[in-house]
DNA sequence: CTTCTGACA
DNA sequence: TGTCAGCA
């Protein structure tokens, strides 16, 4: 099947799916006009990569995890066990980001706490034509970034 | 209409 | 990653 077909199957978009190519965790083959091939294997190892994406590994690690994408054989051989230290020291690095992001969260929340806030109700002087407040999609789309 | 490569207000 | 360009 072609890339369009495949982004369906997989729920990747086609920019991923190339992009997984450039960095070598997927080898789709070619049609004689050029366009990608993706065979079932290939939409696996797409769900694959996705699942190790989203458990936070650089793709770095994903592609030593991976078997050689010109490896026939399917199944997943031993572990090699620099590949397991490689990973240990990313989850540890997770875990040192998640210490610093706790004292930041920490820091304001007291922060919070101590901030004096404006007594009562001031006068509050708003038309419809003054947003205060973001609209929901506004916040996510900004929120990303910060 | 779809894919391809390359590039980035 | 999205998206646009310029082709095929």
């Amino acid at each position: 099947m072609r890339i369009g077909e495949a982004a369906r199957a997989s729920g990747v978009s086609a920019r991923s799916l190339r992009y997984y190519e450039d960095e070598g965790l997927i080898v789709p083959g070619r049609f004689d006009n050029g366009f990608r091939d993706y065979c079932r294997s290939t939409i696996d190892r797409v769900l694959a990569i996705r699942s190790l994406l989203e458990s936070g590994l650089p793709v770095r690690l994903i592609r030593e995890a991976l078997p050689d994408p010109a490896d026939a054989s399917g199944g997943a051989g031993p572990v090699d066990e620099e590949f397991l230290r490689e990973v240990r020291a990313h989850r540890d690095r997770l875990a040192a980001r998640i210490a610093l992001l706790s004292e930041q969260q920490a820091a304001l929340d007291a922060y919070l706490r101590a901030a004096p806030r404006t007594d009562p109700h001031p006068p509050l002087a708003l038309d419809a034509s003054v947003r205060v407040l973001p609209s929901a999609h506004e916040d996510r789309r900004t929120a990303q970034h910060r």
